[in-house]
DNA sequence: CGGTATCCACCTAGATACTG
DNA sequence: CAGTATCTAGGTGGATACCG
């Protein structure tokens, strides 16, 4: 009820704060593999096979996104054939909780919406 | 800390569900629309002005979608000159929590990875 | 006042091919 | 294995002009 006295912290400054974060968690694959790094160091391939539709190039230049914000953390053993792995940083991990109390309303209401979204579409055009 | 088992929730359908919420809330204007309307309900001009930046265009765009998913609401007055009114709905308000617990954890971690960036932007390129 | 219509610049992300 | 390079289609959002 009182939130409002709140929500000033996403209107901040005009939204500049909340929105250069959501341009970064919101884009097409990073929550996933937040979400698919959050059961463990993982390596490159790997994370490629469990992380369907993804193109290579989208999951690299994801990663490397993460890796900038320290959201993820790469390590390279010097091999061959090659092995890179990643993993959460702890700032990384501490993006899970309010990620999931997102993904949590999206659940609870996505059957909703859509219900909202059929009957919007179908009124007389 | 055993919050991996509740990370599928998140890449539950191969992250289509969340996706698809995501895709709503993260746009460039949604979340400052949202969060400006949980002052209470309000009119078109007094939302173009109280959001820095935004056109005419994806004002109406961006409250068009909200109103497709049910999380606001829309009342025209049969007046001259027209008045029309904007208010979240009980679904838009609960996207509020949520939205509160992101936006802290923004905050909260912005300058950590601003600095990360500017360490990794530096990085002998 | 509260929109629509139109045009356009930019960016995202996919496909494909190639490499240390 | 783990990338990089290049090209391109499609979508998002800004500017501008007009309308009931």
């Amino acid at each position: 009820m009182e939130q409002y006295e709140h929500t000033c912290m996403i209107r901040g400054d005009g939204g500049r704060a909340i929105r250069g974060i959501l341009d970064r968690i919101c884009d097409k694959w990073t929550m996933l593999i937040v979400a698919t790094l959050d059961e463990g160091r993982m390596r490159f391939t790997h994370l490629h096979q469990h992380i369907p539709g993804i193109s290579q190039r989208m999951l690299t230049l994801t990663l490397r996104n993460l890796e900038r914000d320290g959201l993820v953390s790469r390590t390279a053993y010097a091999e061959v054939p090659p092995r890179v792995e990643y993993a959460l940083t702890d700032r990384g991990k501490s993006l899970i909780p309010p990620a999931l109390a997102l993904a949590r309303w999206a659940i609870e209401h996505s059957n909703d919406i859509q219900a909202s979204r059929d009957t919007y579409d179908t009124q007389d055009g």
